[in-house]
DNA sequence: TACATACAC
DNA sequence: CATGGTGTATGTA
């Protein structure tokens, strides 16, 4: 903590921001956005512009927050490896170098992989379609910019910043309003071209994977000269130019990708000497999975780039059990040698895990609000789910507080007791809210620790509604050879009349009014493409289970075609599936491959359960005892609003919270869109809708022949952190379909 | 199972 | 005035 002495006061009452803060606010410093080149305005210039708009906002107040917390953990980490480095035995090289052998063997430089990227990919659809627009500032998305044109990248504007302060920035700046049409026509055309390559998998609307080793040895050229036609070919089609990276394997080629960008390519051949001395240098942030925690703490106890690594084996060794999922020790060594996965394989239908829908308003205590705000939300989630037929078990909703700090409450109604319909999810949902409501007060009036301040009224800016458990009726349905839309759709429905008498789903009707887009038969345009797409995307017998619709359990624990990805990564490991390749499969290989394929730790994730696999012969829900278990963990009827604030006041807490309640639980954003896909409303956000109608493309691949699926594996490293994947050597499935 | 965190896009 | 939404993985209890 050490931090520096406070300097002279700067304009106004705010002393010297803190450089780990203006670096958080996303100043220009921030590696990941790849600002830089030719910039307007300088890096401090953008920086103090923006701490200037932020500063008072609550978002920057729980960003100091969090930084502080941060730098805690720097510190303990720093005193734990001063600790080790007291009783270091000496050998801590030797460990490391063990595994770096290890590592080393597992290197394979056989496939040319490539990453595309499109450049300024929602500016660049804008332009196509208008001209005029051409080296114009302007940003796409209202109230968050989901992409910034590089006129206006010039100025500091970035993705993912709020438009008021990228206005700051660039008083000149535009913005334009999302079209999502434009976006997924734009991307299928260039996955088209894609797919000409070779087999390719998404990682969102502007971004692929692409595997071009075949077509390197059909064409007999060069990874160099694959590439470039590749590319010509996308902008000649599309109008649209692309970055690219190839290499051996993902890990690079997503790091190459961005070194020439935009319109450029880098290409690293497939030599050990090339893949290290290129990564050598990369500063760490760069690398996929190390976000700014895990950065942060490398950079604690001296690590820059990934040269250091190796440099500070010795030390990250010390404190390989303190590093945190995403910087572990394993990972690490295995970005130092280079290496990554290389196999580019589509996700499949029954890989997701979880449906959900959260949504953003103007913070408020407003009961009444919230529940219209769960209703909202359940209703968008339901639709969801009976779009892509699936159910769940686990109901989890996210409470994000007015100072933005959010917990999640889960609840699980039973064993077999699988959801979907909107009755249901309300029902949950309100539930959950109301028992964090009531309990706040007495969990406060006992001293206890209690997110979002201590006043004893929750005000919340977010609510939002998950499914996990997921089950694929499809699947099922299949499986069990009986008519699965039937027998879906009419099933779940009967037991929600149970429900009509609870006093909290009275009102469904008012929901529908007020909200919701069903109209599915709108805009002609849309629909044509809709159809189209919802044809590609959902095929109905995709991943039903080629016959068998459940997976043995063992078959599944042997998959070496793993779910794996990028951990910690949510769609975007989605997307990037598997595992890094490996021949060399026996028993020692199994307990080394991990995320690159290398195994960390001693923990084994167990194989998960397969969803699909439990008996078709279970219902969807069952009714009675859904509604009952429902009744019975039902909160005491809530307090009115009147004797909310009246524990307000006893805080010593205003009752302005009136005045704020007026226009409280409008969607903070007005810009909202749907998907083409499955009419998934988004409030505006360039990433979450990519990676959402990304997924539509995933679904997209025909079922393979009869396939094994396994879960687990997915070695990460991210955020989470990497987990060890686990996949285990022995069986190779490699098209056979197994089973017995 | 339930919850918190980290990460990607 | 003011900072999104969807999803995955992991550790820990």
């Amino acid at each position: 903590m050490a931090s520096p002495a406070p300097r002279l006061p700067v304009a106004g009452p705010s002393s010297e921001p803190k450089a780990s803060m203006l670096k958080r606010m996303g100043g220009p410093s921030d590696l990941k956005a790849g600002v830089g080149r030719g910039g307007i305005r300088t890096a401090e210039e953008i920086q103090h512009i923006v701490h200037e708009v932020s500063k008072r906002s609550k978002y920057f107040k729980d960003q100091e927050r969090r930084d502080r917390e941060l730098q805690v953990k720097v510190d303990k980490l720093k005193g734990r490896l001063a600790q080790e480095e007291l009783t270091a035995r000496g050998d801590e090289e030797d460990k490391a170098d063990a595994i770096l052998k290890e590592l080393e063997e597992t290197r394979d430089l056989s496939r040319v992989i490539a990453l595309i990227d499109a450049d300024a990919f929602y500016a660049a659809c804008h332009v196509r379609v208008n001209p005029e627009l051409e080296g114009k500032a302007f940003g796409v998305g209202g109230g968050m910019l989901t992409t910034a044109s590089y006129g206006a990248r010039k100025y500091g504007c970035r993705s993912a910043m709020p438009f008021f302060i990228a206005q700051k920035l660039c008083p000149h700046l535009v913005s334009l309003k999302l079209e999502p049409d434009l976006y997924v026509k734009a991307s299928r055309e260039i996955f088209a071209v894609l797919s000409k390559y070779g087999t390719i998998a998404p990682a969102s609307l502007d971004e692929a994977y692409v595997d071009l080793t075949q077509y390197c040895a059909d064409q007999d050229v060069t990874p160099t000269e694959a590439i470039t036609r590749l590319r010509a070919e996308v902008q000649a089609t599309t109008g649209l130019t692309v970055s690219a990276g190839v290499s051996p394997n993902k890990t690079l080629s997503k790091i190459a990708a961005d070194v020439n960008k935009p319109n450029g390519q880098f290409v690293i051949d497939p030599t050990r000497e090339a893949c290290m001395e290129f990564i050598q240098g990369v500063r760490l942030r760069k690398c996929f999975g190390i976000g700014r925690v895990c950065e942060t703490l490398l950079n604690g106890i001296g690590l820059e780039t990934v040269g250091d690594i190796f440099r500070d084996r010795a030390k990250l060794y010390l404190v390989r059990h303190h590093l945190g999922q995403s910087a572990h020790f394993r990972f690490l060594l295995g970005l130092y040698l280079g290496l990554g996965r290389n196999r580019v394989k589509r996700a499949k239908r029954g890989d997701r895990k979880t449906y959900g829908v959260e949504k953003t308003f103007t913070p408020t205590s407003d009961p009444g609000k919230l529940d219209d705000v769960i209703r909202r939300v359940a209703k968008s989630l339901a639709k969801d789910l009976k779009r892509a037929d699936f159910s769940g078990r686990t109901v989890t909703l996210r409470i994000k507080h007015a100072d933005f700090v959010s917990v999640t409450r889960a609840h699980t109604p039973g064993k077999n007791i699988y959801l979907r319909d909107y009755k249901d999810l309300v029902r949950i949902g309100l539930m959950l809210l109301h028992k964090e409501i009531d309990e706040r007060p007495k969990l406060i009036a006992r001293g206890e620790e209690v997110k979002g301040g201590r006043n004893p009224v929750l005000k919340a800016r977010l609510l939002g509604l998950r499914v996990g458990n997921l089950r694929d009726e499809r699947a099922l349905a299949k499986a069990n050879k009986l008519d699965g839309w039937v027998r879906v759709s009419s099933r779940s429905t009967p037991e929600i009349e149970l429900s009509d008498s609870d006093t909290d789903v009275q009102r469904d009707s008012d929901l529908d009014d007020d909200e919701d887009e069903d109209d599915d038969e709108a805009d002609p345009g849309k629909r044509a493409l809709n159809a189209v797409m919802r044809d590609a995307a959902i095929d109905p017998f995709a991943d039903a289970g080629d016959g068998e619709g459940g997976v043995k359990k063992e078959d599944a624990a042997c998959d070496p075609a793993a779910f794996g990805g990028a951990s910690g990564s949510g769609s975007g490991s989605w997307m990037c599936v598997d595992d890094y390749d490996n021949d060399a499969e026996d028993e020692d290989a199994e307990v080394v491959r991990g995320r690159f394929g290398v195994h960390r730790g001693a923990t084994v994730p167990k194989p998960s359960q397969r969803r699909a696999q439990q008996p078709s012969s279970s219902t969807i829900v069952q009714g009675s005892s859904l509604a009952a278990a429902s009744r019975a963990g039902s909160p005491p009827k809530r307090k009115s609003p009147a004797a909310e604030d009246a524990s307000a006041n006893e805080k010593g807490k205003k009752r302005r919270i009136r005045k704020e309640e007026e226009e409280a639980a409008k969607p903070a954003s007005g810009n909202e869109w749907t998907c083409p896909v499955c009419d998934k409303v988004f409030a505006g956000s360039e990433a979450a809708m990519s990676g959402h109608v990304a997924k539509h493309f995933a679904d997209d691949e025909p079922p393979a022949r009869p396939k094994v699926k396994v879960k687990k594996e997915c070695g990460s490293l991210g955020g989470g952190g990497m987990g060890g994947s686990k996949v285990s050597s022995k069986t190779k499935v490699k098209g056979k379909g197994r089973k017995g």
